[in-house]
DNA sequence: GTTCTGACA
DNA sequence: TGTCAGCA
């Protein structure tokens, strides 16, 4: 892991700082955080705390729910891309660079964002 | 002052 | 989701 990556996996922001950054209530993204829809560390006095990898996920989830998805179906698209990224590390013996991921990440956003249509059976056959 | 959990008109 | 309570 680069030195650069490591620094944006590093949890060291706490909530204030979190809701500045993603503009949203401390209610939402404890929300998020107890779906686990984002890896929060915790201090020893039991405050969350966030990378700079963490504000990204919490701003894809937001973007997610503002296209009309609901939690679960934001839970299927991570779970998808968690299993792409396994198979991908055992079929091949190189990592996966952070480039790719930010990848897969864009084209999951432009599927859900492109297909999605109320009430529409195929996108619910599709993330469902 | 800040964050946490639990609960609810 | 907002918001209030009661702690740490």
């Amino acid at each position: 892991m680069s030195e650069k990556e490591l620094r944006r996996s590093m949890a060291v922001l706490p909530m204030g700082t979190v809701m500045k950054l993603t503009s949203l209530t401390a209610r939402q993204i404890r929300y998020y955080d107890d779906c686990g829809l984002v890896k929060s560390k915790r201090t020893e006095s039991n405050r969350r705390l966030y990378s700079l990898n963490n504000i990204d996920r919490i701003l894809e989830v937001k973007d997610y729910l503002d296209e009309g998805m609901n939690i679960e179906q934001v839970k299927r698209v991570y779970e998808k891309q968690r299993r792409r990224l396994a198979s991908k590390n055992s079929n091949q013996r190189q990592t996966v660079s952070d480039e790719r991921v930010r990848e897969y990440l864009r084209d999951d956003i432009m599927k859900a964002g492109g297909l999605y249509v109320d009430n529409d059976p195929q996108f619910k056959q599709g993330y469902l």
